[in-house]
DNA sequence: GGCCGCGCGCAATATTATTTCATTGGCCTG
DNA sequence: CAGGCCAATGAAATAATATTGCGCGCGGCC
């Protein structure tokens, strides 16, 4: 005889229950991704075993989605970063999918937001530098669907932080 | 007609000098920073050692800034992402500057760029709801430098992917 | 050829991650 | 109020990983 759990878990585990000590670990996870369990551990005031518990908690409640390098893209031959509002002809769902889907396959193309309730997008591209970025503000105005473009260049950036207030 | 120098003057190239395997060791800690270094050598195709003194290499030429955990800002209750085009009304250094310093100590402010020659700025911020979004416009359009507000609200991110092409 | 100098990888050691398990305290129930 | 259940903790043991030390081979250069 088999005893089957069949409990049913929601497909998306909400976790509205993290306390001060999860804060301290995200907060903390999101200025050091690679910091060690060990110190996250002494930094939250717990031992390190059931830290890491949490950070697997966190992990697969999907509050940690995952870990990233910040890498310099000027050093790395990106040179610049813009931005550029996008306005489509058409709000057809059909037609505002097909874009995403179109410009998420550049590689130039970091983020792509819908805007405001009817076809426009602000996409953040990089460039390798002025003939590239107006080749990529090219390629975007020859597309079918797209009406309008702006772009929006990059002087300097005085603030770039990693994730959302704890 | 003020004339803003836009040159590029980098004192930055320390290193130069990085080769397929560093680019592929890039690659994989920008998809996962928690990598462990075993495990990332063993897709550089070298050993343990010399990926790790590669990574520090790295590191400490400035080509990675840091790691950072991906966390899910509506899970930690921050709803709503959205963008201001700021304009303000000098176009003084001092003036913009000290936006920027205004601004950054705002912590629902996730990035701050100066855009074009003149004065403006492209912002990110995140709210915990629409009153939240209103009370953050309502302060940014009663900043005594600021002229033009414009609010690109984000219905949907299609792709947001750390980093650059490598 | 012989001498660097750089980068590699093996092996040893230090540190960290992870599992195991006994214990504690809160909380419901009889 | 005792007893049992549950969830979470931390000490200790073990597994895995990071890091150091060192000898070797390869390519450039007298």
């Amino acid at each position: 005889m088999e005893y089957v759990d069949l409990s049913m878990k929601t497909d998306q585990n909400e976790l509205v229950d993290f306390d001060a000590i999860d804060r301290r670990i995200l907060t903390e996870l999101q200025i050091d991704g690679r910091i060690t369990n060990v110190e996250l551990a002494r930094r939250a005031g717990i031992s390190a075993p059931p830290c890491l518990r949490r950070v697997r908690r966190l992990e697969e409640a999907g509050l940690i989605r995952g870990y990233h390098a910040e890498t310099d893209g000027s050093k790395l031959g990106w040179s610049i970063t813009f931005f550029v509002i996008v306005g489509l002809e058409s709000q057809k769902e059909v037609m505002l999918s097909g874009f995403e889907k179109q410009v998420a396959t550049w590689e130039e193309v970091r983020e792509c937001h819908m805007i405001r309730g009817g076809g426009d997008f602000l996409l953040r591209l990089v460039a390798r530098d002025a003939a590239h970025e107006n080749i990529l503000t090219q390629r975007l105005t020859g597309l079918p669907e797209v009406s309008r473009v702006q772009t929006l260049q990059t002087i300097r950036t005085s603030k770039n932080v990693a994730g959302v207030p704890i």
